[in-house]
DNA sequence: GATGAATGAGAATTCATTCAT
DNA sequence: CATGAATGAATTCTCATTCAT
């Protein structure tokens, strides 16, 4: 794979320059120039590998959600409760080790179309669910807990994020550990 | 003498209309001639109650704060997890009330205006570490129960909101309740 | 005269008021309602005095030439070339007497049509041409001296004025005399 | 690799037809597109070479100053009045070479930019001073010839300039010999 | 007559996208 | 492949002028 691996390399090499700008001026103040400029190629360079401007919020979204998938997978052995808190405490850590994608989140959410955000969080929460099947089989659930506390699950998680995005003041990493128990308390039988 | 013209009221009115082209097509896509139409006036015309496209955001952002406000400190008497559940419970109705003001949010946050988003937030968490101080007192904690869960419990209302508006499947009245006991039991002794 | 006498009375403070925004900002980026608020009026009610925002810098420059017309013809006895210097001292000190009108001419000059300032300088030369065909009867003028003569005294004046103008260093006052010996020396036998 | 384009010349083209346009309609009237149109390009491309339509004139100035600068300086040898008397005529020939540029002058005078025409107007006026003094230590001078009759030579052609400008009645061209006669036998001993 | 809110034509400016070199 | 000059559609914002009260 001689061409294509650089054409992909260069793609990620555009994208990662353009989440940086992204992230400190936010995706409507971005101009093509400036993630040009901070890839240090030339702006008519960008449309070699990307059809448009929104082209490459969506390639930051669509790598960011990549990262991701594992955090979904990778959870290990134990209860349903244990791997849940191993889920929780990945994404954390995972959207705290990559702060810039992190913060496109904010401008996904904020853009429209192209983006299957919708799919994505679906995905999360079916993980999320299974592992709350997984939990009541083991009988360490209390009544009541469905597939809606997924969602409230994923929420807590970004709501903890734009937290932290909106004010510096808080931390993400400081989260983590209340979060965790936080979801996973408020379930436990 | 021109009728004299209640200038807050047709601030309010324009900045109505603005908020749902904002919910409708994103502020992004939104063009000061959109809000005009909406409005039923011309487009010049916003200018006279607005100074820019942008003030357009914050007005909205400031109005809906101002409406919010009151969530915070209608909450009634009882024990502290009583009050906290009210104040959670609460959010979510007044969010779920005014879809498109809540829709507004995600353009609020990846938008970089003068809005003092931080002070709002930090406001919303000491309600909370107040309540949580009182639950302490009244004993209803479990221990390690500090201010951080006050973010944590702020990003899991925001962050059940962005599962609604970025998926239509969920709809936050049938998050409300999960989320409310997530919260409260989460923390309970 | 009733009516009529109030309306021109107040064309004239607006005309007034307009010509001291013209001097201190230009014309160019006066705007009616600076004029309105300088002339203590609202906006609208300029119109009922002046037909646009160009009949203000057209009525001040004639309210200028009206003004401006007695200095050709009070020259009182004398030799021509004593009448000269009359003219020309009588010139400078009206001018120096209403800067703001003064300053007005040069937003004036760079205007376009309505403005038949060439009659009015026409008039200018023509009355100097007389003075100079005085002078020359008188025997006061060397050979050589023509009509053009009348028009390089006219811009002699003019300039003098421009200098003052675009530089503050220099005073229409400090000029007049100098420009007044020039203009007489430079044309004597 | 797109060819690279001499910036300087290029702004020299526009530059050259934003005079045009400013000597055929007004500075106040002319618009980016009239320029763009005029000099060939497409209205965005000049602002890839100036900074706002301000900057247009300001530039227009500023090449014109340039370009006249040399008339200040190569006097040639001889007395003081001849070597004036060279400047008054090279400044005059100047002006009607390039009449479109000095048009552009009356725009320029009631302009506000950051154009310092005050420092010109000083160098020129201290040019022609020295040259007084060189006439007055060769002799060539009556009494009470000071820099003051400076700033009115350099306002006998400024002036001068306007009457053309204003009446096209009147040529520059025929003012020249007047005028340096006036200007040289007007301080003559 | 006076007012000032409303209008909307008009202009400056920006910037994503194209394409000749 | 890369470049960056050129384009022109699109948008914000201004402000002269109108007119209902």
């Amino acid at each position: 794979m001689p061409r294509k691996v650089d054409r992909v390399a260069r793609q990620g090499d555009i994208l990662d320059a353009a989440v940086r700008v992204f992230a400190r001026k936010g995706f409507a103040a971005t101009r093509i120039e400036d993630v040009a400029a901070e890839a240090g190629i030339a702006k008519g360079s960008v449309y070699l590998y990307f059809d448009s401007r929104d082209a490459l919020l969506t390639g930051a979204f669509e790598l960011y959600a990549r990262r991701t998938e594992h955090v979904l997978h990778d959870l290990g052995d134990g209860t349903g409760l244990q791997r849940l808190e191993r889920l929780v405490r990945g994404t954390v850590d995972m959207l705290a080790a990559q702060p810039d994608y992190a913060r496109v989140l904010l401008d996904v959410w904020a853009s429209k179309p192209p983006l299957d955000l919708a799919a994505l969080y679906h995905e999360y929460r079916a993980a999320i669910g299974k592992l709350l099947t997984q939990a009541a089989a083991d009988g360490e659930l209390r009544a009541g807990i469905d597939e809606r506390h997924a969602a409230v699950i994923v929420g807590a998680i970004e709501g903890c994020l734009v937290q932290t995005l909106v004010d510096p003041e808080v931390s993400l990493r400081d989260l983590a550990t209340p979060l965790v128990r936080l979801c996973v308390e408020g379930i436990r039988k």
